[in-house]
DNA sequence: CGGAATCCGGATGGATACTG
DNA sequence: CAGTATCCATCCGGATTCCG
């Protein structure tokens, strides 16, 4: 990507609109930044803990890219703090990065259950910030405790606090009743995250099971959302269509 | 990407759909190689000439990639010369390259037209392969002549060698009797091309002339296609979508 | 001529430590 | 919390060479 004080050496040459993109696009971890920006982060922070295994240096320099590049503005948000929202340019970069998941999800579904790829904190985060967070009982607070396997024993357990307005997710016991506890696999999670096998399905199976009172377990399916890339994401009844930035408004608004 | 022989810090470490596709496709000159592939080149010669600032050397690892991670196949073609196809994968990457393609017609326009990016090599060879070979007037040969300015002397001149069945780009004078000439300068021809301007609008402003017997004047709107990125393409009279897998396909046929 | 491999210097990315 | 600074490994660009 061409930077603010770079050589000439760097880009294509080309005129062709696809690699003016790809300048872009092309650099390593820039995608996941996006789409960590679509997905509605906008702190250092929350962007960092959608790409963990990048460094902070390199997370920094990206997002001076993308400033550079027209994709991101930095502003002072409450009490001072930097901000890094998406343009109207880097907003409509969503059908980019929703075609590629599209492709993986048809062409590279094998890989992303592959033990190096999995990742609870990563799915935990990734869930809590898709969790429809009106769809649970009451006006009440709801707590929901996930016990997972096949993972080291300090990533077992995971609560997420819905309270009016927000959702939190704690990696220690915060007190809280519980009214729901979920009991499953890293790897059966990620699979209905993913889309790739239905809630139905698993429990049958005994590969999830869901604990607690009648309505807090019912109330499961209405929270739970899939991911927004899953094959048919969770549409209003009667879409099939996959992720569209229709649903991505829907969500963030 | 994931390299056969690599070890495992060069992933992204994420099960999300994608991550697994930004470890391809966002690898330095990958999507470009994909697009020389998709618009139908096949041999290691031809791949060049549509991303000459690229090493060969680099372009033989991209390749070896690209087959590890079953988007490209390698076979032996006539006579034991090597050829890259696309596999089903591959070319089911066409909606991304053009998502891509589409997302910079919109908002990185300027940046085409900038002098580094102009060339007439890249932009001749482009045009050779996109031409409507069958468009042209009766069976005869026909020639195009390119006369271009606002460039070095040796790229001013082009030759467009129309013969039953095939279309050859000269960068010398074949000799042949020239039966269309082409006037302009490279900005205008890449700007008609990518389809910012029409053939018409530049005419009458005399940035572009068109000299030769009426008929083979006429047929130049017909065998002249634009980009197939460029907003409408050439597609059928009546639609208006831009590039479409369709469209591809439809041409490559 | 097509299709690479090799070598080298410079650019980029990863890991870790550090700072206001 | 929100980044820099530093150092080292890896990647890339360019030139050259090689082989059928």
């Amino acid at each position: 990507m061409l930077r603010s004080g770079m050589s000439e050496t760097r880009g294509y040459g080309q005129f062709c609109p696809i690699a003016l993109a790809t300048e872009i696009l092309a650099e390593r971890w820039t995608p996941l930044v996006i789409r960590e920006l679509l997905m509605g982060s906008f702190r250092f922070n929350d962007l960092q803990r959608g790409v963990p295994r990048m460094s902070s240096s390199l997370l920094a320099q990206r997002l001076r890219d993308l400033q550079f590049a027209g994709i991101v503005e930095r502003r002072r948000g409450e009490r001072g703090v930097w901000e890094y929202h998406l343009t109207p340019a880097g907003r409509e970069l969503f059908p980019v990065v929703e075609k590629m998941g599209a492709w993986a999800q048809r062409w590279l579904r094998h890989k992303m259950l592959e033990t190096p790829n999995l990742d609870p904190d990563l799915l935990m985060w990734d869930i809590r910030r898709t969790v429809l967070d009106d769809a649970r009982p009451g006006g009440r607070r709801y707590v929901a405790a996930f016990h997972l396997s096949g993972v080291p024993s300090n990533r077992q357990r995971y609560w997420l606090v819905f309270e009016p307005g927000h959702v939190d997710l704690c990696y220690k016991d915060p007190g809280f009743e519980v009214d729901l506890f979920i009991t499953t696999s890293l790897r059966v999670l990620t699979q209905v995250w993913l889309g790739h096998v239905s809630v139905d399905a698993v429990m049958r199976e005994d590969a999830l099971r869901l604990d607690g009172a009648r309505r807090d377990v019912a109330a499961f399916r209405k929270w739970f959302a899939l991911s927004l890339f899953a094959p048919a994401g969770r549409l209003p009844a009667g879409r099939m269509e996959p992720a569209s930035e229709d649903a991505l408004a829907r969500r963030a608004g």
